[in-house]
DNA sequence: ACATCTCATCCTACTAGAAGGTAGGCGGAC
DNA sequence: GTCCGCCTACCTTCTAGTAGGATGAGATGT
């Protein structure tokens, strides 16, 4: 597998945000882990904002394009939302990547640069709009009951996923994530 | 209102770390904020450790009596759930504390010194065992139908309440946290 | 074929400022 | 008098970021 050195240094910089947030990491941390000068990073990204929005912009728009994937493989609306689900918990029992880079990013929201918490707002609104969507589609197939709009059973799902990832990791336990997250989904069931 | 210095140090900490977690606010910050200078900071809290330690300390004994004394004044759990909820949605709507010290802090636990690390878990820990017992007693009296175990079904409204304060921080919509916990409230009602 | 031109990558070496933290002194209250 | 709170002044380490040079590969000119 070839990878650039842009991609590596992204890669390194997306679980240093994951595991402590924008002002958890430096440039010293990534030159270690990636094994280049530190000023070499800055070749390729000119400053720590424009580093963590092109990571982020990544992330949009690979989670983005894995929804959009996944509502054209998966066919039945339940599946897909077992499978958005099972890829979190896959992500927290693996412990590679256990959060959301938009959820860590947007619990610093009020310190980040303007253009990243522009993109987490984006993500956060992608998110909802497609489980909206799939919760939607569920309800006129009659695989889903919904108590409320769409919109708003959208909502208290991604809710429910970030606390749960975050109820995860502070307790260290991944098996946590499922335990909330599951039966959440059960309800939605008719 | 006399108010000493450390506490004035430990107010000033508590919002900085509310709005950027343990790596997002300076002695520095802290100093500008309160009008002391930064040294003097050390005089009171010898360490950042040990600062966000007390301030942690502080928040979850707070926490505790707080869910201790709510149990004790307002008799029916669905009140005392209630109670709970507006607690937070007031903070949110009043832009004064809008988000909960610990599950900032859980978000960067990777990071943060050990003892502050057992802090938040151990308020974690408080805090479902508060809601299990509210939702046990609950479904004794028939308040609530629960689809699980109270432990399993506070840890589901513990992760929706922290999810929604992260949602409505994200999108900056104060609403947004009623519109997501209130449901979840009402799924649990007979 | 060869020289060279250009460009991207990475390096060494550096800066200014902010980080957490220390040493020691001043002044007022008990 | 001595202890507490706060100050000035300082230290070390880390921070993001800069300047400029070495290397090497690919394209271009002759």
């Amino acid at each position: 597998m070839e990878q650039s050195t842009s991609e590596k240094i992204l890669d390194v910089a997306q679980s240093l945000v994951v595991a402590g947030g924008y002002n958890g990491f430096s440039y010293a941390d990534i030159s270690a882990a990636v094994g280049i000068h530190k000023a070499s990073i800055h070749h390729h990204f000119p400053t720590k904002a424009e580093l963590v929005s092109v990571l982020v912009g990544r992330y949009v728009r690979q989670a983005q394009e894995g929804l959009r994937s996944l509502r054209q493989q998966v066919s039945d609306p339940a599946e897909q939302l077992d499978a958005y689900v099972g890829y979190w918990q896959k992500c927290v029992l693996d412990d590679a990547e256990p959060f959301c880079v938009c959820a860590m990013l947007a619990s610093e929201i009020q310190l980040l640069p303007d253009a990243v918490a522009a993109q987490v707002r984006a993500h956060f609104r992608n998110l909802g709009e497609w489980l909206a969507t799939v919760l939607e589609t569920g309800e006129e197939q009659g695989s889903f009951r919904l108590s409320a709009s769409p919109e708003e059973e959208a909502q208290m799902l991604m809710a429910s996923v970030h606390g749960a990832l975050l109820s995860a990791r502070a307790f260290g336990d991944a098996k946590l994530f499922f335990a909330i997250v599951s039966p959440q989904l059960a309800k939605l069931r008719t």
